[in-house]
DNA sequence: CCACTTTCTTCGACTACCGAATCAAGTCGG
DNA sequence: CCGACTTGATTCGGTAGTCGAAGAAAGTGG
């Protein structure tokens, strides 16, 4: 079962929202719920009965007075329905179930060998969400933990699967177009695949639109437009625009990686042209750009360490790939004048190539446009792709009751 | 008087959309508006009884029955009131009157030597405004008009004003920052200055957002996410998402005149840099670089005269301009893969320089991308600036009852 | 114990919309 | 020329979602 379409509001005061806030502990009480969503106390009251129905929300005995009745405490119900979520990477898939607020339950990453093709990545993480979900809960849960079913606790009931993909997908309908570096993937239907062993609404998308989504409904929920970079093996953008995930017309907004930049010498993309920017800034890139300088490199871990030990090599390809990264964002801040810019992916901690992105940034964008401008790393970077891939999925499932 | 915020709504159904579809002739009677809106037809009769009591539609007798009871024509009253339009330009102003479905009433051109400064120019095209408001409407005319003010019919009230600026605009204020080539304009409040000289609510955007709006409007309504470039003396462009006007956080959105192309040799911008795509590719651009190469040319309309008379220099500046424009704009389809993207300006009617902008746009974007774009000339490019404003000024208008 | 605060619910009222029924006014086949 | 059928528009409840006012519940502080 796939869903086709976009969370048509879930913005004011929504009942998504509401439990969000909720969760995150910015309101306790129908009050406070009432103050942040300016909704009406009665409206509040309303819905907030509407979601303990469903079990989505929990009364907790009463909190302190501030001065007048104590207040009602809400809570989002530990141990209930989860979504599972699978980010995949180039080397690795983080996996995680989530509960309905979009809250970390249980999270993993495991090694993925992407050239293994599709029905062999995805069935044994499928198989790793079914263990995670069966598995009790313990919400602070962030490393490997083990999978093994206990029989205490209520076991969350599966409620939905969201799936982020290293290359571009065809949201409507879940099937990916022609990426780099996956092969044996062109045109493989991921949702129908999983539909086929999880009997859940399954949504699928880039992991850079995801990790845009995640990132922007946990750091930057109140700002209006939103790019977000994610430099790791590959690169991609995600776009928040008007609070909402831009996909574009064919639902491939964002993907900026075979944009063109200068770089002397042109390295060949993967896609038959030079001069892409994955080509010369991605994760990807630099290793074999590095390789090729004669440097024995394993892979992109290695590539970080060398620029951490700073080493002169690959520390002026990092910079030349954050000014390749800026070249490109510039237009794009231009472009889309956002209020931040932020950038994850392993490369995001890469200290050369951020202060060259921000550099080139700075020199090539209005000033109109970057006087108040946010450039960022995308906090909680490991689990900020199974957050935005579970809040796409919480979006359709609460909404649809 | 100003206004400081984008339509909220006035998309699905909203009264403007009805007044729209009646104005464009999709609609003639109710049946047809709930046949559009997807409303159900007590709901558009009530709709239209307001409209109809608001003096903003009337009806016109009966149709031609196909089958069934004939219906009630729906109409735009013709000679009621109207709103004002400006849209300025480097050497020329286009000013109009636009009845409440923004439908042009009267407009003309008038030359407008900018460096006069905004008391001047904007005094003058002001009283222009006024003398169109009160002259009885022709509605068909789109040449400069007789200003006469003759005593037949009722001279339509002024209901607003709209006006397009050639450069950085803050909307929200109205205030006019850092423009290139407006001497004697930075920091100017548009708004404030009018409003001191016409008692109606007064919207003050930039030109290549006006003309977006107009184009998205009249030509691409269906459509979610646009692009519009406008080329002329200087360049910039206008961004629809979602089927919204995007002006991202600063206003600046759309602004790509000052990102950098490739240009050997790369030609000073007044900004201070070098090889920004306004000191490549404008209009301005074309005639200096031209008198740079010995060649006499006076003014824009020169330079394109030159290049339909195919003079190789000037065809060949064309062409690095067209693919200057397709470099930026490669970067902006791939980022926010819109599903179409319209040139409009001086420059739009250029072959050489269009053909190399697709050209360009076709080699460096995703397939994916461009598989379904739409790469097309702004339709009736010499109004639709006005016409968008209008549509700005009537959303408020009508919206505020 | 009383005044006041804070929290939450109850109860109309209002708005926007829809659907079904109905009225209005045609066409068209016999 | 007369019904049967179509199409167009209106009327009239009914429903959903929201708000505001009032008030009940449960505190604090003097």
């Amino acid at each position: 079962m796939t869903i086709d379409d976009a969370p048509r509001e879930a913005l004011r005061g929504g009942p998504r929202e509401l439990l969000r806030w909720v969760a995150t502990g910015a309101a306790v009480s129908r009050a406070d719920l009432s103050r942040l969503s300016g909704l009406s106390p009665s409206t509040v009251s309303q819905r907030v009965e509407a979601l303990i129905n469903q079990g989505l929300l929990e009364e907790t005995g009463a909190g302190r007075s501030r001065g007048g009745r104590r207040p009602r405490q809400l809570a989002v119900p530990t141990g209930g329905a989860v979504v599972g979520a699978i980010d995949l990477g180039a080397h690795h898939a983080r996996v995680g179930t989530l509960d309905l607020s979009g809250r970390v339950v249980q999270a993993r990453t495991l090694p993925v060998r992407i050239e293994e093709g599709p029905e062999q990545v995805l069935g044994s993480l499928l198989a790793e969400v079914a263990a995670l979900a069966a598995s009790p809960g313990d919400p602070t849960s962030a490393g490997p933990v083990s999978s093994a079913s206990t029989a205490d606790g209520d076991p969350g009931a599966l409620r939905g699967l969201g799936i982020g993909i290293p290359g571009p997908v065809q949201h409507a309908t879940g099937r990916i177009v022609s990426p780099s570096r996956m092969p044996g993937w062109n045109g493989f239907d991921v949702a129908a695949f999983c539909a086929g062993r999880v009997d859940v609404p399954i949504i699928v998308d880039n992991d850079a639109n995801l990790m845009a989504l995640g990132a922007h409904r946990t750091a930057h929920s109140e700002l209006d437009h939103a790019v977000y970079i994610k430099a790791g093996t590959g690169i991609g953008s995600g776009v928040i625009s008007s609070g909402r995930l831009h996909r574009g017309a064919q639902g491939s907004a964002g993907d900026i990686s075979h944009c063109r930049v200068v770089a002397d010498p042109a390295p060949l993309c993967s896609c038959g042209n030079a001069g892409c920017l994955e080509a010369v800034a991605s994760g990807a890139a630099l290793v074999t750009a590095l390789r090729e300088q004669g440097v024995t490199v394993s892979d992109l871990t290695g590539v970080i360490r060398l620029i951490d030990d700073g080493d002169r090599h690959a520390t002026a390809l990092a910079r030349q790939a954050g000014r390749a990264i800026g070249e490109i964002l510039a237009v794009v801040v231009n472009f889309f004048n956002p209020q931040v810019v932020a950038i994850g992916g392993r490369l995001a901690d890469c200290e050369p190539l951020l202060a060259s992105m921000r550099a080139t940034l700075y020199e090539r964008c209005l000033p109109l446009a970057t006087q108040t401008l946010l450039i960022e790393r995308v906090a909680a970077s490991q689990d900020v792709g199974i957050t935005g891939a579970a809040h796409l999925v919480i979006d359709h499932v609460v909404a649809a009751n």
